[in-house]
DNA sequence: CCATTGGCTGTTACCTGTATCTACAACAAT
DNA sequence: ATTGTTGTAGATACAGGTAACAGCCAATGG
């Protein structure tokens, strides 16, 4: 259409002000102070505003003003309902407060999330919420430098960067393994893929239980690579090749654990009676498979909500009593084992 | 630690280049055009930066600089494994020219997807790859306004606001039919959840191929709420109830057919043999069930990559032969049918 | 009738970078 | 010696908003 503006070809404040005939501070005063703004001139200013198709220039704004009232979730993958409940849980907090939230995916990789957390950082966010406690040396430098407020979720754990939502993995692993035990489980495998801190802890707690017994620590599987359900399957294949006594495995994540099972129907193999099957996260599938897999379920709504309100109150400089929450978990027990 | 600077509390070019004793100007130079500064001095005002922790800020860059190198996508799920695929698709094209990628997720929700398109225009972005071709008045007016390149996926529409890269999910779902009539299913039904224009078109591709023949065209079950495995599950339940001679059912995605899955495996119903089930998509999961999963396979990673390449296309000022792709799909015949 | 108050709008300065033009060496070419 | 070229660094002018303060005018009060 007709050039408008010199350079961006975008409709600026000063457009919009031209139009109406007044200064630009009255437009910003009518989008953002309201009531500051006379109610005739307001109306007429958000008629322009729709007609001429404005949409403020946030640059610009986070220039002049202190707040970005934006801030940046980095979670290690999409396409996991873990963090897609960890992110609803943000957004009711945030949203409601008027922040924008920008996401990231590291992908599992610290170094894509190094590259991630540098790219946002220029954004001039108000605050960071980042899966893990665990970081590249760059990473922590970046974020400690920026001086912004920063809740690390999923753990919880005292030496974070500043606060940390979450919960024991270790605690987690070890209870589940001792109810495991308690039901008289004798051979207990431990499986786990894409081996990340957390499954880390996990694996430790299974063998912190294991080892107050006489039981076997050996029957323990682990990859490096993602979980898929693939993976359990043949996880299962080589546990039962290996060890062909096992009676439960214990699988670090819902997917493995998933994969299991339906190898174990391809073989014949009755859940819980022949092997016990257990996962971890509690996701959907648990409860629609056949039988429902036994799990360890977390708060991941509640990790998401819990954190976005800790970054509010650092954000707004309020006093915060406790930086670090421990969130809990429930064993979800079902027919698997 | 210190006060380097009036407002922000953030390390600012100037902050640098007064440690460094020259203007900004040149650090600024030292850091986007390296070669323009002498070798001894680029060291220098290197090494400062590193030390002082010195982030750029891209909104100031972005109100100087014409382009932001940052484009935004936007999914209407994140706890997906389509859209993981597609986002490795663009993050391969755009990353390695430099450019950033923000996200944004609407949970299927046209009113939040307008919500998000309306934040982050006010980044000045520089291009937006967005799910579907549906989307509201104020989105498309706000789209069309801002002038930037726009691309559609998933569908291949020629009413698409600028480009379009997808596949016809009509001619999808009639195909899948045409294969299930093909192979002798006299009772076809199809059951959808959140039945988004996609899931629709899927629909009417079943139509259209069932009114090819004598069939009945009644066994239609849908919902607006999310797809689950439970639901699919109560899916398979409905229309075995209202039903009872149904052969074969097409699930407008895999979660769903996996779900009836389970629920024959819980009424020891042989799946193909007393009911065939047919899912949409192709995930891991179709390949992993007892038995596998027929489904139909989409380029998901190819929609991706290709966007981005159209997208870099118009944002670059390139010229497009082809505005709009559609990469097809592949029916991903196993024993579930 | 004059001073004070409060509601609105305008003025000015500034946020942090980048584009563009200028300045001024050092050195080569004529 | 004069002119031209090249390399390097500085000066200036924005980009599009917002904060802070100033100014105006009608309404209120004494």
């Amino acid at each position: 259409m007709s050039s408008n503006s010199r350079k961006s070809g975008r409709v600026t404040l000063q457009d919009v002000a031209n139009k109406v005939g007044v200064t630009k501070i009255t437009v910003s005063r009518a989008i953002r102070t309201p009531e500051k703004v006379s109610e005739s001139l307001r109306l007429t200013i958000h008629k322009a505003i729709d007609k001429m198709g404005y949409v403020p220039n946030r640059a610009a704004s986070m220039l002049s003003a202190k707040q970005s009232k934006t801030i940046v979730l980095i979670v290690p993958s999409l396409s996991n309902d873990v963090f897609a409940d960890v992110v609803r849980g943000i957004n009711d907090v945030m949203l409601s407060q008027g922040f924008q939230i920008l996401l990231g995916h590291s992908g599992y990789s610290l170094l894509e999330e190094e590259r991630l957390i540098e790219t946002y950082l220029q954004f001039g966010i108000d605050g960071i919420i980042i899966s893990g406690t665990h970081h590249t040396e760059r990473s922590n430098r970046l974020l400690r430098k920026s001086n912004l407020p920063v809740v690390e979720i999923m753990e919880c754990n005292d030496n974070a960067i500043d606060m940390s939502v979450g919960l024991d993995h270790a605690q987690a692993g070890y209870k589940m393994t001792q109810h495991l035990i308690g039901k008289g489980y004798k051979n207990i495998g431990f499986a786990g893929a894409r081996m990340d801190l957390r499954a880390q802890l996990r694996l430790d707690g299974w063998r912190k239980a294991i080892w107050e017994t006489e039981l076997s620590d050996a029957r323990v599987l682990t990859s490096s690579y993602a979980s898929t359900y693939q993976m359990g399957a043949d996880m299962l294949t080589e546990i039962l090749g290996e060890w062909p006594d096992t009676d439960c495995i214990f699988f670090c994540n819902d997917d493995l654990a998933a994969g299991a099972l339906f190898e174990c129907q391809r073989r014949n193999l009755k859940v819980p009676k022949d092997i016990a099957l257990v996962g971890f996260n509690d996701l959907d599938i648990c409860s629609a498979t056949n039988p429902k897999l036994t799990s360890v379920c977390i708060p991941r709504f509640d990790i998401g909500e819990q954190a976005a309100k800790l970054l509010l109150k650092r954000i707004n400089d309020e006093p915060i009593e406790n930086k670090h929450l421990d969130l809990g978990f429930i064993i979800s027990e079902r027919a698997s084992t």
